[in-house]
DNA sequence: TGTATTAACGCAACTAAAATGCATTAAATT
DNA sequence: AATTTAATGCATTTTAGTTGCGTTAATACA
């Protein structure tokens, strides 16, 4: 269960988390670590990064994985700080949102994740 | 675009929307239809199905492709009635929720589609 | 109602994301 | 420094979905 040792593909990984990632998606990792490491190393340490809730998955439109960085103290079953993810058609980049999404209370339903995926233009793209 | 004929294909996926199912995914269909049609032409046909508004879909939690009759008349473009999606954990089951969720605003982002993709335990399973 | 047109189909092959098995390597522990 | 075993690399496999192409069947029209 999770993150054992921090080797150096662990490392790299987290470097690039820190170093201004919004959210970057597992294809994109694997090409851009390409020379560093084994696509399999990535998605293998992506897993137990997400294990050990630092950082978090979600899937975009086209079935994609995408990761990013969890801002609060998530653990592996327990991922606090649940926030939309934003996807620009115009740069393509991926970011999550800084803002609470209430979902209506469902009758005789037991919540237990929510993910919210929205597409448009970003404020960067939008001038 | 869209719907031209209304084939063997079509008729069957139609009647099974009709009767009784909330979601289905694809790779579901194309099990339950192998006997029937060949897989591509499951694909084909709710692409087809889609472009003219009469179903829409929805990637799951696992990155599948999910898909659900629309119920307003929604077009190609223009898919109004833009409702949260439900799994299931113990029943595996998916289906549209009739519920408005409403996302607050975002500074300067233009909003395309919002997917909102929930998991818990169901009504039914939930005695 | 028969014939022509072409959308839709079936099949095989392909693509891409992600997972797996296994031998090897390198963190951590002593 | 030696030992332990988590983590890695590489090859292979799995799975969802797509594509090309020759054939079939739904529609239109004579």
């Amino acid at each position: 269960m999770g993150i054992v040792r921090k080797t150096k593909a662990v490392k790299i990984l987290l470097d690039l988390f820190d170093n201004g990632f919004s959210a970057i998606s597992a294809v994109d990792l694997v090409e851009r670590l390409k020379d560093e490491m084994n696509k399999t190393t990535v998605y293998r340490a992506l897993d137990r990064l997400e294990d050990d809730g630092i950082v978090h998955s979600f899937v975009g439109k086209s079935g994609l994985k995408w990761y990013a960085k969890c801002k609060s103290s998530c653990t592996a079953d327990h991922h606090n700080d649940v926030h939309p993810h934003f996807e620009c058609k115009k740069c393509k980049k991926v970011m999550c949102l800084p803002v609470e999404v209430t979902i209506p209370n469902i009758p005789n339903h037991t919540i237990d994740n929510t993910a919210v995926f929205i597409t448009g233009i970003c404020d960067n793209c939008n001038d």
